[in-house]
DNA sequence: TTTTATTGGTAAATCGATAAATTGATTCTA
DNA sequence: TAGAATCAATTTATCGATTTACCAATAAAA
């Protein structure tokens, strides 16, 4: 029937009235602006009946806001990012904002293509897991004043607030475990990636050996891989390093390959090597044995990120200092980092 | 150094000239306006030195286009969706166009409310997931000629275009193979949904059931439950039916929900139980003994679903019919569902 | 010679809202 | 009683683009 949308000056007319009176109305400023009891009940009356809503194109061109909150995650398929994409979905959304997402593929290209797109839309607020190349690009967001959040990695060099996890404490600890569990000769694989994450969990692998002089046996398979090119790399580095006992994979998605491809390689677990990964996943918790995983608190990161934006969209509150969270891990022992089995045969 | 950002008319005036002839060349209608090849050489010389981009909140508005596409699924953080929103959002990429999303959860008013919100941002086109109960709404954006693409499932009353799998034949064929590998007592357990795709895999297993007089065994577990929520029913169900020879999951959900609870009940696969799930999942394939799937065709999906709508938003092709896809699924047989151990027993 | 087309653009209207400035009538204040 | 303040809105400008309508000068056609 109605086949024009109603515009505020269509409302205007047939209330024989001014259009800003409606603005002033709608935007609940008509107390403010001494607007007759009478006339708000009959303009807010006659606005539900006809179910008018405001251009919000409209309204953002004006006003500058837009309600929407630009998310970039690495990959929005990865269960990780999937995970905190829903629960910052949900913050958002509770408190009147949208959400407009992308995935990056850590390639700092396109990430500065859809930070400008995001710029280009006039999203309230960033939300950004930013692959290394795009310093410059955050710091010009900062420069302009815009709320800028970055998790899972952030940039030393650049006073911006974010949320991550205590990625060093948590291989070190994961580490020292195996060690304790009797395993001398323990790999680390990762990606090959210059992220302050993925740096912290080197560090924490590597600082753990060191302190018990073992040797590190360090893989770095490439970024952004297909899966299916992930476990060549994984392969050969395990057929080089036949006497390894124990493994710590570096993110869920090479802890899944690898556990692919030491299952087709028939090696057995934990009898052959102990298994360790970071992030928890379904995969792990099923596996037979159960793999051992650091989890980190998905839902509090969600939960941190999108406060710490909401608080500085929150014009009310004064524009604070930068907050710089890091949250702690969880690592949960299961079967796959048993004592060292090996241990009873040699005592 | 460059505090406000550039208009057309800052443009204008710093070349001398109208911000109409700007815009002009800025569309590529410099030929078609007839406009001196030395002017749009200058013009285009100078945006590119200053970095000029054109407003797109003002553009959308005068032009009624966003190049914005919502995509709502049922929620982000299942695997299933979440593959397919990120095919979706390469393709969609590609051709200039970004993703606003979000996730239903089945939910009819918080999926009518969301559509609200993708009209009133005015986006260009519609991909959704839909729940049971906004039939009236989808039906209203085809009403207003608004290009909608459905995945997944759809609704049978309505002509709209949409992309889903051919469930019903997937759950028949897979109840055929355990009926053919010597199951008799084999169960279903399901979501508790009206949905068309949940409903064709229900009927596919009771056909299959009926044509070999096999009786049903069918648990529907309610929707949007914790994962932890749906372990408690699919529990109960197992106690109550000791004597099932075989399950098929619906979703992959439900699926490693199930699995966790044969696992935690000590029941073992496929000694005790045969086992299927509807969707392929990591889990799946590393499960030991590995689980036979009904694999859906995601990255075909997604393909198919942008496309169709990338055609209905290129005014260039004509305005088509409703395109109505059934993509076959993939029957990856695994380790979980081999010969019925029972039968040589029985022998 | 008058009419019509072409050339190379421009001024003004428009999209749908918000915000600033203004108005005319009444009432209060000094 | 002149001037200020209040009231209850209204008029007009603005956000930054696109689009329609138009224009003056020259060339081509009738």
């Amino acid at each position: 029937m109605i086949k024009k949308k109603l515009s505020i000056v269509d409302i205007a007319n047939k209330l024989n009235i001014s259009k800003t009176t409606v603005s002033f109305i709608l935007n609940g400023r008509a107390r403010e602006k001494r607007i007759s009891e009478e006339l708000v009940e009959r303009v807010l009356k006659f606005v539900k009946e006809v179910g008018y809503k405001p251009n919000s194109l409209a309204k953002s061109l004006r006003t500058g806001k837009s309600h929407i909150i630009g998310l970039m995650v690495e990959n929005i398929a990865d269960p990780f990012f999937a995970n905190i994409a829903r629960y910052i979905e949900d913050g958002a959304y509770k408190n009147g904002y949208r959400i407009i997402y992308c995935s990056t593929d850590n390639d700092a290209d396109k990430t500065r293509d859809l930070i400008a797109m995001f710029r280009d839309r006039h999203v309230d607020g960033y939300i950004i897991a930013p692959p290394v190349g795009v310093e410059e690009d955050i710091a010009e967001l900062l420069k302009d004043d815009l709320p800028v959040v970055l998790f899972d990695r952030y940039f030393p060099g650049i006073d911006c607030s974010y949320v991550v996890t205590d990625n060093l404490n948590s291989t070190y600890t994961a580490t020292e475990y195996l060690v304790e569990q009797g395993y001398k000769k323990i790999a680390f694989i990762t990606l090959e990636s210059h992220q302050t994450q993925m740096q912290a969990r080197l560090d924490g692998y590597k600082k753990a050996l060191e302190q018990n002089n073992l040797d590190p046996y360090i893989k770095e398979v490439a970024l952004n891989q297909e899966t299916k090119l992930m476990s060549e790399p994984i392969a050969d580095f395990l057929k080089n390093n036949k006497d390894l006992d124990a493994i710590i994979f570096g993110t869920n998605r090479i802890g899944t390959c690898g556990l692919k491809v030491i299952h087709n390689m028939g090696i057995r677990v934990p009898d052959d090597i102990a298994v360790i990964s970071f992030d928890d996943h379904d995969v792990f918790e099923l596996y037979t044995p159960s793999i051992t995983a650091i989890a980190q608190p998905v839902e509090e990161i969600a939960a941190n990120t999108i406060n710490i934006l909401l608080s500085k969209l929150d014009s009310s509150t004064p524009n604070t200092d930068n907050k710089k969270v890091t949250l702690q891990n969880d690592l949960r022992y299961r079967g796959s980092s048993q004592v060292n089995p090996k241990l009873s045969t040699v005592k």
